[in-house]
DNA sequence: CTGAAAGCGCTTACAG
DNA sequence: CTGAAAGCGCTTACAG
């Protein structure tokens, strides 16, 4: 059962495939009488173009690439929501890889999607990569970009990000307002650019408060999991008795240091009070409820594709494409694990 | 920029496109030595074939298409990294597309997947998906397509599964053995095979047992979210005071249930306890952590990209293929919210 | 308004 | 061992 060409509807309308071809795309130089027939004709055999044949004549694919560290993970999925959703309005599949925080596996997937010719890239960077030459080169090729969230200062492409470092201070400041002392930070890896943001918004919060930093106060992990953050929370309790405010890098961490706290019998927020970030669903589930910094995902995956769309656009029209960056508001949502 | 073509390499080396072609591909029938020139040429250039005309030469594309109800969802997104991770190691990219439990989009997808000519399908069936007509077409164009989780009985493909009504009763069976008398189930939508067999399971459990099957304490609803959980938690507290246990189809209602109960001031499990479906991660973060069944969705991922991995094998060896259905092990993971 | 022809970049059956 | 040629199915510049 082979699928039906151009040229079988050619050869039973006994008119030419180049007919056929402008009729079906609704050229105007074909007769309405004919444009009829072929569409007709087009319909009752179920007529697809060979999507292969189209690439190859057009050079685009109408699919794009999207490298991301993580897929189980509620922040990174609801962007990845948000980007396929927007991707299928305008024609556009996506082609999902996950580096799993790897610099050498996002290394590899980036080559693959541009082997495979996808029109435009989405990526969101690994915890481990330093160096972006992978990304750059990329770039070079002409080859629309557009990175989110976990993104590189450096590189001159199109961005969709938060302000990390003012969503940090945010949150260190309402710590401090609902009256803890001694504030600790449980800041994730080193490289990524928004564990640096937000570190520098958690610093300068307490600097401008006249509360001394600390560098003993930070705790610094690879693996931002639910077990980092027990271990981390029972460690407060050996290390530093004295802490009453931990701000925490991700929710998922926040949850884990307050399962440790519950079972340790510390009272969150009288004894300990913890702010999250992202806002992950489980926050809201949890006992006591995590007070957190709201971080728009799905929102973000739309932007980033409307922009990568946007590029996309300007490439065919052969226009320079100047990058962008856009910021995605954050808010703070206050729930149990913060004193009123 | 022009990436470099076989075309270039050829009139580099003064030789024709189809020794290059050989050569590249490793062909027994070109000298070493041409080889090794054409191999060196193509490396210091940085050839990469043309996907597109690969794809058209070939009529295949290593890309394979996945319908999934919904991204933002523990289950499904382990699945997704099951497949994507499993999919990668035979050179295989995938495409994601969300159905939002919806047939109409389901169906549109598939369309759309099959238009751009995917080797092959693996998908996960929608709510509202009844009539199984688009499944059956493109399996009788010959595209492989495997089914997981949210299957239809009636269609002849192969499936990864688990043994939704085993686990169910074994679900009901733990109530019962811990002491729960009268027992609810939160049943979910009516269409689905799991829904079916969930609920199937834990009638028979109750039979079995000699309980009474009481209609009117099954509760049934088309989306499962958090929020459903609460709204029926509040039900059984108004319409069945005497119920003393509840198996709810899956965590996230499970948990919406909980944070109900807990405000309203219920104990769990003393005067009601709860078993869930799926050991979402909140499941064990939750106060009381959740008793449930243990659904394995990477490892069911692997097995479906793998069964399709195997028919796309014995297509292209145009070998008759026999649909298989995989079946994997649950098992029950008690927790604080029944009794021990 | 219609169509013959070229070409996208590859692969492969075939001839020498 | 090498290469000319056909062909995958489409699109589009060009001629009539």
């Amino acid at each position: 059962m082979k699928p039906i060409t151009l040229k079988d509807i050619s050869e039973k309308l006994g008119i030419s495939v180049t007919t056929v071809s402008k009729a079906l795309k609704g050229y105007p130089d074909v007769s309405k009488k004919t444009r009829a027939l072929v569409k007709e004709l087009a319909e009752t055999l179920n007529y697809k173009p060979n999507a292969f044949a189209v690439n190859l004549r057009t050079e685009e694919s109408k699919t794009i690439g999207l490298i991301i560290p993580e897929i189980v993970h509620h922040f990174f999925s609801s962007v990845i929501k948000g980007i396929i959703s927007q991707a299928e309005k305008k024609g556009y599949l996506v082609i999902i890889l996950q580096s799993n925080e790897s610099y050498d596996l996002e290394k590899k997937q980036l080559d693959l999607l541009v082997s495979k010719r996808v029109d435009g890239i989405l990526i969101s960077l690994a915890n481990g990569t330093a160096d972006f030459k992978h990304i750059t080169d990329i770039m070079d090729q002409g080859k629309p970009i557009v990175m989110f969230d976990k993104i590189a200062k450096i590189v001159k492409c199109s961005k969709v990000i938060i302000d990390d470092r003012k969503a940090a201070y945010t949150a260190t400041q309402h710590l401090i307002d609902t009256g803890c002392k001694r504030i600790a930070h449980f800041r994730g890896p080193l490289l990524p650019q928004n564990s640096i943001d937000r570190f520098l918004g958690y610093k300068k919060a307490l600097e401008d408060n006249g509360m001394t930093y600390d560098p003993s106060l930070v705790y610094i992990f690879d693996d931002m999991t639910f077990e980092v953050g027990e271990m981390f929370a029972r460690k407060i309790l050996s290390e530093h008795t004295d802490v009453d405010g931990i701000f925490v890098n991700t929710d998922l961490v926040a949850i884990g240091a307050i399962t440790e706290f519950n079972r340790q019998g510390v009272n969150i927020p009288k004894d300990i009070s913890i702010v999250g970030f992202s806002n992950w669903f489980m926050s809201s589930a949890i006992t006591p409820s995590l007070t957190t910094i709201n971080q728009p995902g799905f929102e973000m995956g739309k932007m980033a594709f409307k922009q990568l769309y946007r590029e996309l656009k300007a490439k065919k029209k052969k226009k320079q494409i100047t990058p962008k960056i856009i910021e995605l508001e954050t808010n703070l949502v206050q729930r149990n694990s913060t004193r009123s």
